[in-house]
DNA sequence: CCAGGTCAAGGGAGT
DNA sequence: ACTCCCTTGACCTGG
């Protein structure tokens, strides 16, 4: 087997009490308790970080995205600014000291809103907030900066051109703080006409530094869906030198609801993740979360109990 | 207390 | 032109 840790993304279905998603309105955002508001959410959130480490840790998990909702409206203030900021430095110490104490892999997944390609220079600037908050974050647990602990995004733009987004992520690239750069990763696109892992190869990591994250669905959407998968996944691989590389797994949604759209996610996997010389880490990018992560762990085994025979 | 409406944000694709 | 999809369901109000 080539998949080295399994993950999931962000919920744990199973232990229902812990939510590190908590968020505040933009109503209550703008009331004078607003901020403390915030920084309660963010002391919670990491503290169920921790509880689903802990968890993970259980069950023999090893990967987990963490949710890029940790701390509400962290794009208009300075984290060290905030209130109990020594409480929330401290939570998030806890986290880094767990996954580096039992070698756990966690990663962000920003939102979609951060495109640093993008024509707007007010979009720019937005995204470059974000990216440096969650680069922050990372810092403030103590993690590597290495892309071990990825901050993975897609390029999300093809103005006004795609060799010309790509020379626009390059040149941004450039103005990153080093808490980001250091941990960025590239997700191949779902769709023919954005970003494959070619694209990505050829557009920005001969340039800069950017390992790519593959993505299998998108992989038999995207513009390699030609191309040879394995010849794929030793180009991603490539970009990732001595770190074990990051890759997505999921289904499409249509084998569970034949009118949705194909890019949709499934509840569940339905496919084996494929399998490579090299080892790899693979975060699954389904809705039934770590239930789908059992599931399919379970059905290994079944089939491994099969071949057997 | 619960159900339902709503929520900061970009961009592209499907209808 | 409008809705859905991606990333993360959870907040908040009115009954």
């Amino acid at each position: 087997m080539s998949v080295r840790n399994i993950g999931y993304c962000c919920i744990n279905l199973t232990v229902g009490h812990l939510k590190t998603s908590r968020d505040i309105k933009k109503a209550t955002w703008l009331t004078p308790v607003g901020i403390e508001l915030a920084v309660d959410c963010g002391i919670k959130n990491a503290i169920d970080i921790l509880e689903i480490l802990k968890w993970n840790e259980l069950y023999g998990i090893k990967s987990y995205r963490m949710s890029s909702n940790l701390l509400p409206w962290m794009s208009e203030y300075e984290i060290c600014d905030l209130p109990r900021f020594d409480e929330l430095h401290q939570a998030y110490k806890n986290i880094g000291n767990y996954v580096k104490l039992h070698n756990h892999r966690v990663t962000f997944h920003p939102g979609h809103f951060n495109v640093i390609a993008s024509l707007r220079e007010d979009v720019v600037q937005k995204s470059i907030i974000d990216l440096s908050r969650h680069g922050e974050i990372m810092d403030l647990m103590g993690l590597d900066r290495s892309p071990f602990y990825a901050i993975n995004i897609h390029i999300n733009s093809l103005q006004p051109s795609k060799p010309e987004a790509c020379e626009r992520f390059v040149q941004t690239f450039s103005g990153l703080p080093l808490c980001v750069t250091s941990r960025l990763t590239l997700e191949n696109d779902d769709s023919p006409n954005q970003y494959g892992v070619q694209d990505l190869y050829d557009g920005i990591c001969k340039f800069i530094k950017v390992p790519i994250v593959l993505d299998f669905l998108h992989y038999e959407y995207g513009p390699d869906c030609n191309s040879k998968l394995p010849e794929m996944m030793s180009l991603a691989f490539s970009t990732w030198g001595n770190i074990t590389p990051l890759t997505h797994m999921s289904s499409t949604r249509q084998l569970e609801e034949p009118k949705a759209r194909k890019i949709a996610h499934a509840d569940y996997i339905y496919n084996l993740i494929p399998e490579h010389q090299q080892d790899f880490d693979c975060e699954l990018e389904c809705k039934a979360k770590d239930l789908a992560l059992f599931k399919y762990q379970n059905e290994l085994q079944n089939l491994a109990h099969l071949i057997l025979k």
